[in-house]
DNA sequence: GGAACTCGCCAC
DNA sequence: AAACGTGGCGAGTTCC
């Protein structure tokens, strides 16, 4: 695939953002070396007593002696043929080779508790390796300099290296904290983060103009994810805090996949088996998660939904509506997008980017979503890093993570930065390129002053 | 001893 | 008819 900007507006976007990002890259963000050192050193501990207990295991001595020259427990080869091969347990998936996967989802289906140990030192040792070994090592003077590259994405997003500055924990409470404990700000600062709220779906709609989308958008009562958790859990009084857990399972195993070009198959039971944790086959009551005070068993079960393939079936009919019905005119956007691209053999971006070459339907559609998505932000990064040049602030931008921006904050110009911020983003953005017809909103967290990227303050509203 | 591959896992 | 988009990176592995 071949990208190139048509415009001088599109070319001056990643000239002027390459200087943007090169100086936040220069300036840096904070480490604290001495924790760091601390919390590998507990972790080396912690990971050594857990692989003697495992090794310990009658499952361990079983697969050591199978085992021809020297066993390495991380070793994904050696644990499938011993699971696979030797002991002739079904493989529950399968990798791209066809290999039997030994990834933590195959792991937890096999239900051998011993496992579950070798998950936590896998886990443990990803953040050790991953992360605390890499700001240490990375690090000079205290500061980490991340790299942000504009020229290695094929959607025209940005990359990270060096440490990659794009994939920090942020899900898994006990290893964000374990890793974002290190991260500061300069003396006497503070961490904001600039986050724009549902960007791509909003950008996409710039493409598609769907109505009833806009209406999502535009309408703040409206919800579109508890719309989609009511309509395939079939919740009679749905309510956003009590049903918390299945609107999550709506938005990120059914409303962005299908966005991305998955389908009801895998959305089932990535819903099914990987939100509510039911098992595949047939459901009986008290299995799986938790939802308020009854199982989620006990609630498929009570609205007919009685096993996976049932409730697949029903996620089908959900999907033909979405697209069919809900988003009726997104659907027809797809079809005239990639018509357009097999007729002309390359797609425009709003941004003024022009894609050709080989691409599947998925990549046709999502391209120019996420490019220009991306676009926004970076506009916006570019143009808060001339006004805090301008103004000659001492607050930094330090990093951006696709929607998002890190900005390194004195604390006496906070509420300036965050009104240049919200007028940036929320304003000039959209008079600047007038093919925005959806409004843009931003959500801006503040950290504490001298805290670290876990001290959020918590705003009351 | 390095290049290139697979696998698993972190982010959006 | 087919079926999840974009990255980086570490460990293990294979090949040269």
């Amino acid at each position: 695939m071949n990208i190139n900007p048509r415009t001088p507006e599109a070319y001056k976007l990643f000239h002027d953002g390459i200087l943007a990002l090169c100086r936040a890259e220069q300036q840096g963000f904070r480490v604290d070396v001495e924790y760091i050192e601390n919390k590998k050193n507990q972790l080396t501990r912690k990971i050594e007593r857990l692989e003697q207990e495992f090794q310990d295991s009658d499952f361990y001595k079983h697969w050591q002696h199978t085992v021809k020259g020297k066993i390495n427990i991380y070793s994904n080869q050696q644990l499938a043929h011993f699971l696979y091969d030797i002991k002739k347990i079904e493989p529950p998936k399968e990798t791209v080779s066809g290999q039997g996967a030994t990834d933590e989802d195959a792991l937890k289906t096999l239900n051998i508790p011993v496992l579950n140990n070798l998950l936590t030192i896998r886990k443990l040792k990803k953040v050790k390796d991953t992360y605390l070994d890499a700001f240490a090592r990375e690090q000079v003077n205290d500061y980490i300099h991340p790299f942000f590259n504009l020229h290695l994405v094929r959607t025209f997003r940005s990359s990270s290296d060096s440490p990659n500055f794009q994939n920090i924990p942020k899900r898994d409470e006990e290893v964000m904290k374990i890793v974002r404990r290190a991260l500061f700000p300069r003396p006497d600062h503070q961490l904001i983060e600039v986050d724009f709220s549902g960007l791509e779906v909003r950008i996409a709609a710039c493409y598609h103009k769907d109505p009833n989308m806009i209406r999502y958008i535009e309408d703040k009562t409206t919800d579109m994810h508890g719309d989609m958790a009511k309509q395939i859990f079939k919740i009679d009084n749905f309510s956003k805090s009590e049903h918390h857990v299945l609107r999550q399972a709506a938005k990120n195993g059914f409303v962005f996949p299908q966005f991305y070009g998955d389908y009801f198959v895998n959305c089932a039971n990535n819903m099914a088996c990987g939100w509510l944790k039911l098992p595949a086959g047939s459901w009986k009551k008290g299995q799986g998660i938790k939802i308020q005070d009854i199982y989620a068993s006990d609630h498929m079960i009570s609205k007919g939904l009685t096993s996976l393939s049932k409730f697949e079936k029903h996620v089908q009919e959900i999907e033909e509506d979405f697209w069919g019905n809900r988003f009726k005119d997104y659907a027809e956007w797809k079809e005239r997008w990639y018509k357009l691209y097999k007729k002309y053999g390359y797609i425009d971006l709003v941004t003024g980017f022009r894609c050709s070459g080989v691409m599947s339907k998925n990549e046709v559609i999502n391209t120019p979503v996420q490019g220009a998505a991306f676009h926004c932000l970076l506009w916006s990064f570019i143009e808060m890093d001339k006004r805090l040049t301008e103004n000659k602030m001492d607050t930094k931008l330090i990093g951006q993570i696709h929607d998002s921006m890190i900005l390194d904050v004195n604390p006496s110009e906070l509420e300036e930065v965050q009104r240049m911020v919200r007028k940036i983003t929320c304003e000039d953005l959209a008079n600047t390129w007038q093919w925005i017809n959806v409004p843009l909103d931003v959500e801006i967290e503040t950290y504490e002053v001298n805290g670290n990227w876990t001290q959020k303050i918590e705003e009351d509203e």
